[in-house]
DNA sequence: CTTGACCCTGTAGCAGGTCCAGGGTCTGCA
DNA sequence: TGCAGACCCTGGACCTGCTACAGGGTCAAG
């Protein structure tokens, strides 16, 4: 099948199609005559993995990883569900990051008590000051 | 004082300085003889602020909403109210998102009995299934 | 034989920085 | 006075994970 049918079956643009070819997640197919790609379902399942995984949040490198401790023969799943745990782990700790800054962010907005000039509200304010750091993970750069 | 010390005292790298300036966030300070950026005490509260902003994860563009919101002269608070009601609904949609995602991850990952070949082991087979869609916001795209 | 859908490559752009390269300047010490 | 090393300048490349062109080629239907 050629770029546009993998795409649509597999739910996923076909520049990214190409643009997964480019980093090494998915194989390069042979091509036609007229230099188009064609894909056979190898490709198509490959390609909904890699999918499956990025709903799931991972990364290109984590898939990479995933796919190389997968095809590696005779491998055991051990790798596999390390790779898993972590990424749990990753998703856990950018949720305890999250809730935090809520909290933060709703304790700062309890600061204004409405229908103020902006320059004494409350808010204002409390987004002047400076916090004690939170410690360990940032939220950003988690991604 | 010199570009160094400000980043120094608002704990922002070099860098991160001008581009703020180049974002239009922060005011292009006077020069001195020497082309050296030279600040004030003005210039170090707004880059605290801007950098407390991002610390409570703000886009730059909100942190730009914010500071126009403040600094228009007369305004009263209820635009800066809305941006940070606003902000935190993000927020409690990402925590909502994250939650659904770290459930699939620890249901995929209980179906590892572990100690088997890669290739039939659990998790790499959930891992291929397609899923149902889930609705509305994506976790990607949210940062 | 032309129109429109599809395909190709290569490049540029998004956020929010980070990190050079290749220069100029300033400060302290001998 | 000379020089080392810390600081500053600009402009550009790079990161992730795509997305969106531009500028071309191919193919099937009418």
């Amino acid at each position: 099948m050629r770029i546009g049918e993998l795409a649509r079956r597999a739910d996923c643009p076909v520049e990214t199609v190409r643009y997964y070819e480019k980093q090494g997640l998915l194989a390069a197919p042979r091509r036609s005559g007229a230099n188009y790609r064609d894909y056979g379902n190898a490709h198509l399942e490959r390609l909904a993995f890699i999918r499956r995984c990025r709903s799931l949040d991972m990364s290109l490198p984590e898939i990479r990883a995933l796919l190389g401790a997968i095809e590696r023969p005779g491998a055991d799943c051990a790798p596999v569900d390390a790779l898993l745990d972590e990424h749990i782990d990753h998703v856990a700790q950018r949720i305890t990051d999250l809730n935090a800054l809520k909290e933060e962010l709703v304790a700062i907005r309890a600061h204004c008590a409405g229908g103020q000039p902006a320059k004494t509200c409350g808010i204002v304010e409390a987004l002047s000051r400076r916090r004690a750091p939170r410690r360990g993970s940032h939220v950003r750069g988690a991604k």
